[in-house]
Formats: structure tokens, C-alpha cells, sequence
RNA sequence: GGAGGGCUGGCUGAGCGGCCGAAAGCGACGGUCUUGAAAACCGUUAGUGCGGUAACCCCGUACUCAAGGGUUCGAAUCCCUUGCCCUCCGCCA
């Protein structure tokens, strides 16, 4: 939610913002119009709620005539000022729903435009020149099934289409690669956490999930509960209407959950393997920080992630990301895309964002200063997930199918080196 | 699944339908005293919206005693619903 003071003070800044998104600039007037009414039944309802209250002190005092004179005013009293609440009430409902429909104002220095529109910061290693090594990439499936380490069949069988098994070496390999960003998370200062992924919705909503792209989560309709797409919600969540101390610098968490998305108007997009499916396992970093510590806390939760790449040995790039292609919360993006031999081209394995004071606004998260309390910002980052899974294999990949385990997932697989086919493949 | 008990400020814990946004204690903060500290003593100490205002000082006002409804001129207090916590019984592991 964006901080209706700065849109009352500085509605251009909104507005450019708004502009930057691709989304519509008038919903600021909307909102400034409906801020008006709100305020204007406000003071009406207040004002005659006064009366009433002070009316009810001289009724306990008065006897007699007197008395019921004052109690069939307050009667009538009683019925206005319930309307006027009425009033007021649906006034801040309206309000509500159009400010809930403006994102965080982004960032000086965001890229205007949509996802095509990202900005490449740079390059990170160098993808090998299969071509040069007379040798055709096989794919990650391809790769995961002769290491019996990636069954998407049974998994459709199971779950449907977008589910899948990892098998053997294949789920060995996810726990090194999430133990592994857990360690190093847990070596920066992060506090490791294992998360609920089943959350309430004021939980989803204060995260900004259930805006424009509330069709991607899964809902439980008997409980109204929601799956999380990451553990950010429950972290999110985790010091929600509480008043946090942040003097001696940010509270970082790393959290490691299951992750669902209904991967919703993605048909055909993505369909072959575990590149985009609807539940996997990531490790998250969350972040609460001051506000004016946060753009240092984003380079560093983005720092933590290259670390982590670098971990892997992948060759990525990092992109600024277009304004219109943020989140709502976020008010700047960082990904980091690896190659992908297979298809040639780059695939998001990191994102994260500055979600600035805008998450923790709905979600009650402060701080004290001064006496006073103020809201925090939020970040996150990604620092592993299945996915990477996919580029590990593809950009290992030897020649006769085995894969090189990069040196720093070695300890974490009790120092396998290479990983070799199966005879059989994957669960046959 | 069944039967009870509970939910009040940072914490503990009082609270008769009106004088209660709320006693008291603890903690925290400031001060006096002290070479310094402790102790003692004095004082301060919820949040949020709105209005006044240049102003996040201050003043006024409203809301908040788990949440949402209701009764009443008036609700922390009475009634209903929901959530959560605790105890006991049953059931499942």
C-alpha cells in the first residue's frame, strides 16, 4: 500500500510513477477526489459523535423531565451519527480499493517500460562454445532422465501436468544446492527459517500478491487459506503489527519452503521439464531494514545471490527490470538470468526486490525512532530453487550425458564429482 | 469430536453499563543524589486516523480493551458469531 501522505503531498511523483508502470496516472486523482469524501464524512461523523458523547455525560447527571427530555434527543443523536458512520465507513472502503490498485512508486533510475524494456547492468562468465567442443547441448530433461534424477511422467501421472519427481540424484542435488544457499545465507547474518506455506489472506494481501496477478495463487476455499508462491509471504508475515528494533542494522531472515503457482495464462510456455512448474523448493532472503538503509541492503542481497551463482559456476547476466514488468510491492528489481545452452538464451534464477515501505505499510511492520514510529522497508531476494537444477545440469553437461558437479556442491554431496548416467534412467 | 476456562497497554494484572484509553506493579526512559555504579527518591511512558498549523513540537477530536455484529441515550463491562490460547475427556498418530 502506498503511503497516502506522499500521494497528497507529491501526487506528480505518483503520477510519473504511475506513467513509468504503464499503468493508469488518473487513479491518483481518483484517489486524492475519494480522500476528500472520506475525510469530509469523517469530520461530519466525528463531529456529531462528539455531541453524542457528551450528551450521554449529562444523561447519567439529569433527573426527571430533564432526563427524558435528553434521553429521546439521544435517541434521535444516536440514529444520525450511525448513518454518518455508515457514511464514512464506505467512504475509506472506496478509498481502499482504488489505493490498493496503485503500485510502489518506483525508484529514480528504473527503466520505463515493459519486460522487454530491462536494462543489462552485466555479464558474468562466459557460456561455453558447445559448438566448438562438436558437441549438441542436450537439455535438462534430456540430462535429468539418464540420470534418473528428473521424472516428469510420473509426475503428470500423480499431479497433473507441471508436477514432477526428482529422483535419487536429482532430489540429493536440490538439498546441496538449498543447504548449501542456507549456509551461505546463514554466513551473512541470516537468521534460517523453515516457513508456513499455508497463509491467512490479510497475510497474502499486505504482500501484494493478491493485486494484479492474484490468479497465479492457489486458494483453499474451505479454509480460506492461500499456498504461498515463496516463503517472502510468511516472512513477510512473521513481524506483522509489531514494532521491531532496527538500531543495530536490518533483521535478516532466510526462509526454506515449497513454493505454488498456478502458473496461470503460461500455456505452452515453458512446458518441457522442471523450468516452470507449480511447486518447488526455494530459499529466500528477506530483509527488514530502515528506509534509508535499504537501497544498501538490495546491493547486498544481490551480491549475496551472485555469490551464490558464482557457488555454481554459471555464466548470467544481471538486469535492472522495467518498471511495468515490477510487482506491485516492488519499487526496484534486480534478476539474474543464466544461460541456457539448450535454448540459447537467458533464464531468471534470482530475483530481488525493494518493496521500500510498501509491504510493510499494510502489514504493520515499524520501528522506533525517537519516540516516534515510522514503517519499515522489505526486501527479498531468491538464493536457490529448483530451477537452478536446469542450468546446473545443462551448463555441466560432458559428452557422454555426466555432469560436473561444480567444486562448491561438492561438500554438499559428500564430494560427488561427476554425476553419471543410468543404465535404466529414471525410475524404470 | 465433546465439556469447561480465558483473550485488557512493552510485560504482569485490576476494572460497578456513564466520572475508563483504562488502577496498580514491573520494565524502559529522563532527573536528583554519587568519584562512578547500585539503591533510594521525583517525573515521563500505547497506537492510529482526521482537523487546526509551515510543522512528524503542540492543541482539539475520533477510533482501538482478540475480530465482527447486536442491545442501549451511553459498552472494556450485557448478548450473538468467529478466531486464538489453556485445561479435561474421546479419537487418530
Amino acid at each position: 500500500m502506498i503511503d497516502l501522505r506522499v500521494l497528497r503531498d507529491t501526487p506528480d511523483v505518483v503520477r510519473t510513477s504511475q506513467r513509468l508502470r504503464g499503468d493508469d496516472p488518473s487513479l491518483v486523482d481518483a484517489v486524492l477526489d475519494l480522500d476528500a469524501r472520506r475525510r469530509a464524512a469523517l469530520t461530519d461523523y466525528e463531529r456529531l459523535r462528539a455531541e453524542q458523547k457528551s450528551l450521554g455525560k449529562e444523561v447519567a447527571q439529569a433527573k426527571g423531565d430533564a432526563k427524558a427530555e435528553l434521553l429521546t434527543r439521544g435517541k434521535t443523536l444516536a440514529d444520525q451519527v450511525k448513518a454518518l458512520q455508515a457514511d464514512a465507513d464506505a467512504a475509506a472502503v472506496e478509498l481502499d480499493e482504488v489505493v490498493s490498485r496503485i503500485g510502489n512508486v518506483v525508484i529514480d533510475g528504473v527503466p520505463a517500460g515493459g519486460e522487454d524494456d530491462y536494462v543489462v547492468l552485466r555479464h558474468i562468465g562466459t557460456p561455453r562454445d558447445f559448438a566448438a567442443e562438436g558437441l549438441r547441448p542436450r537439455d535438462h530433461l534430456e540430462l535429468g532422465e539418464m540420470l534418473a534424477a528428473i521424472d516428469t511422467e510420473r509426475g503428470a501421472k500423480v499431479s497433473g501436468a507441471r508436477f514432477y519427481y526428482l529422483t535419487g540424484i536429482g532430489a540429493r542435488l536440490e538439498l546441496a544446492l538449498l543447504t548449501a544457499a542456507m549456509d551461505k545465507a546463514m554466513a551473512a547474518g541470516f537468521t534460517p527459517m523453515i516457513t508456513p506455506t499455508l497463509v491467512k489472506p490479510e497475510i497474502m494481501r499486505g504482500t501484494g500478491f493478491l493485486g494484479a496477478h492474484a490468479d497465479e495463487v492457489y486458494r483453499l476455499e474451505a479454509d480460506d487459506l492461500y499456498l504461498v508462491g515463496t516463503s517472502e509471504v510468511a516472512l513477510a508475515g512473521y513481524h506483522s503489527d509489531e514494532i521491531l528494533d532496527l538500531a543495530d542494522g536490518p533483521r535478516r531472515y532466510a526462509g526454506w519452503s515449497a513454493c505454488y503457482r498456478r502458473e496461470a495464462g503460461s500455456y505452452g510456455k515453458d512446458t518441457r521439464g522442471i523450468i516452470r512448474v507449480h511447486q518447488f523448493h526455494k530459499v529466500e532472503m528477506f530483509s527488514y531494514a530502515k528506509v534509508e538503509d535499504a537501497q544498501a541492503e538490495h546491493a547486498r542481497l544481490l551480491a549475496l545471490e551472485e555469490e551464490m551463482l558464482a557457488l555454481v559456476e554459471l555464466p548470467y547476466r544481471v538486469i535492472d527490470t522495467a518498471a511495468g514488468d515490477l510487482g506491485s510491492s516492488a519499487a526496484r528489481k534486480f534478476d539474474c538470468e543464466a544461460w541456457l545452452p539448450s535454448q540459447e538464451r537467458f533464464l531468471e534464477l534470482t530475483s530481488t526486490s525493494n518493496c521500500t515501505t510498501f509491504q510493510a505499510r499494510r502489514l504493520g511492520v515499524r520501528e522506533r525512532v525517537e519516540g516516534e514510529t515510522r514503517t519499515v522497508a522489505t526486501l527479498n531476494g531468491t538464493l536457490g530453487t529448483t530451477r537452478w537444477i536446469v542450468a546446473i545440469l545443462e551448463n555441466h553437461q560432458q559428452a557422454d550425458g555426466s555432469v560436473r558437479v561444480p567444486e562448491g556442491l561438492r561438500p554438499y554431496l559428500g564430494g560427488l564429482e561427476v554425476l553419471t548416467p543410468q543404465a535404466s534412467g529414471a525410475g524404470a
